[in-house]
DNA sequence: CACTACATTAGAATCATTATAAATTATGAT
DNA sequence: ATCATAATTTATAATGATTCTAATGTAGTG
């Protein structure tokens, strides 16, 4: 596995030690080519089927947590039932199918510029979240 | 309470009967000049607050969510801790506030008009969702 | 007033997430 | 390589929000 010094560079850099469990919670988030949208559900199912070693939940929240606290992942709020992750960290907004519960990436293009008019004195914007929220069409 | 016959008809438009429990929380709800940006336990703590005899959850849950399916309020999505309910029904779009943990209406002038270029066929937008998350500027 | 369907309630169940504590492993120094 | 230490993993328990349940109470119709 040639990108197994990225993923452990990611780790080290996220303070966590490099150990086969993370290794293998990284080469589902990042070896691939498409945004990968999950649950720490979906996360868990996921890595069930490609390794049948199965990996404790707390392990999977405290490695996803450091990624996203380092800006690897990206958390995102539909609704309360559950916290999803983008493996897509550049400024992007998001389609969520309310059908398929599925979400769908809307790049910086797909969305005009967003202009915020009201300043609050003291507060600096962190960030701009635009969800669109999509239904069948009949 | 001149305001009691809205208070049942929103109720009876919303699938529910009146009863005396209900017509507290809608009174603490919809008999307010400003936004009430709240949760589940806010609420419950306000009503506990008003009135001495306490009201069940359950209760409560049945009539926020009959409320948000009928459009009497909107439900807001900001993190998976919590649910947060918004007693401003209108095209409107939100500030966090990080540090407070507290909600800033931006009313639609405050936010530029949003254009969303692709579309996905077979799908209509049911909504547009903004959410500015803010924090001290220092 | 009486009947029926709907509401209320406390408490149990559930589900996602976080904390705990014991056993295991990575790391850096020797 | 070996050791000591600090971090990690894990199963399990704890938590907190939300939903369910089943017994009791109340509103609405006639």
């Amino acid at each position: 596995m040639s990108n197994k010094h990225v993923f452990i560079e990611k780790l080290r850099s996220s303070g966590l030690r490099p150990t086969k469990q993370r290794i293998e919670i990284c080469k589902l988030l990042f070896d691939r080519k498409d945004t990968f949208h999950f649950s720490i559900s979906d996360l868990k199912n996921n890595l069930e089927n490609v390794s049948s070693k199965k990996i404790s939940l707390a392990t999977i929240y405290n490695t996803i947590h450091a990624f996203t606290g380092k800006g690897y992942l990206k958390e995102i709020s539909i609704n309360s039932d559950k916290t999803y992750f983008d493996t897509n960290t550049s400024d992007h907004h998001h389609f969520f199918d309310e059908n398929k519960k599925k979400l769908i990436d809307l790049n910086d293009n797909d969305v005009g510029k967003i202009k915020i008019k009201k300043i609050l004195p003291g507060k600096k914007i962190k960030s701009i979240e635009v969800l669109v929220r999509i239904t069948n069409d009949n």
